[in-house]
DNA sequence: ATTATCTATAGATCTATAGATAATGC
DNA sequence: ATTATCTATAGATCTATAGATAATGC
């Protein structure tokens, strides 16, 4: 049942990719190496001949997840010079967002399953948290890069909290109500 | 081996709080209900004798862990009636709350496996979750009841992402500044 | 007699590995 | 010959239950 090389690496980016989303679903450990492989349409004893252990996935799949955020960022961004920030801002914290967490931020989905990963894991979503607040900075205001890079993490940290809040609530109002609060106050109204 | 009924009532309270701590140091998942049991000094057969699943001690921990951060938090505003907000601010993005998640906030070190959990955990989280708003929306300024409850939701939020971000980062000095950013955003500076 | 806890276990699932298979790529 | 994937399984762990035990509380 071999595949050619092409196909092999087209395969470990199909697992890469459903870990992504099944990771950010349902938690790194709700859902186990056989089902993911399942999901990803191959036997789940394939999985060690292209990743070191279950943890090596999740720092992949959560790179995946963060990189393919930043790029969405930017393309906001670019798509509204005007109220770069604010795109962001709405989309994050949209009910869509937070109705699909399998195609949302890593952070807001893993975050503390992130925090109790090995020193691999964590660094590489330090690097791609660090790129993120590098472009939420560039788009924000102040008068030097300190206040715009602190206004980026500030930001970004009322983003993820309220994405939290709001889905683990069980109340739809108020988990409107959440998103809406911190909408209102990281972005102008307008006008 | 048979307790009486008011050692078993203590029992039952020592489950709750030895999972209130596991869970929040380990995620839901990431602790078993025997190891839970062995922590509080019994065996894991007894367990569903006080719960009717591992879920239903999942919203009693939670709920545990809540109110006593709600306990908390009114004791420090009690105790600086002048700054109540920035109290609780500087405690909650403190490294000493970051470093003990079995001691911290439940929707920072839980929120993720809460969001995943059925209707009973999140209407009782949920609950929670408006006592907190109500508190911080008391400390809170404003020109109306509408404002100060916005403000009590944004503070919550941007804590609550604050603390998911500086616990995920690898980089001490990253995970300091990602506190004291919120920190300065959230309290104006002392005098 | 009731009941809180115990031992023991069912049945399912978990990560990881061993070895077979079969197609690729030299 | 190499290697990507497969089947099968080891060994550990998971939630939950059954039934025994022994002390409480009527």
């Amino acid at each position: 049942m071999r595949v050619s090389r092409e196909q092999a690496a087209q395969n470990r980016e199909r697992i890469v990719d459903t870990a992504a989303r099944l990771f950010r679903e349902k938690g790194a450990d709700g859902i186990g190496v056989a089902d993911l492989m399942k999901a990803a349409g191959l036997t789940h004893g394939g999985f060690y001949g292209h990743f070191d252990s279950k943890e090596a996935l999740l720092g992949e799949a959560a790179s995946r997840a963060l990189d393919g955020a930043g790029d969405h960022w930017q393309a906001m961004m670019a798509q509204q010079p005007g109220d770069a920030l604010g795109a962001v801002v709405r989309s994050y914290l949209s009910p869509a967002h937070r109705d699909n967490p399998g195609q949302g931020c890593a952070i807001s989905a893993l975050g503390a399953d992130i925090s109790r990963a090995g020193p691999a894991v964590r660094d590489a979503v330090t690097a791609r948290a660090q790129a993120q607040f590098a472009l939420l900075a560039a788009a924000s205001p102040g008068s030097s890069d300190d206040e715009r890079r602190r206004h980026a993490i500030a930001t970004y940290a009322a983003m993820v909290g309220a994405m939290v809040l709001a889905r683990a609530v069980s109340d739809e109002a108020l988990s409107q109500e959440i998103l809406a609060a911190v909408t209102a106050t990281l972005v102008a109204p307008p006008a």
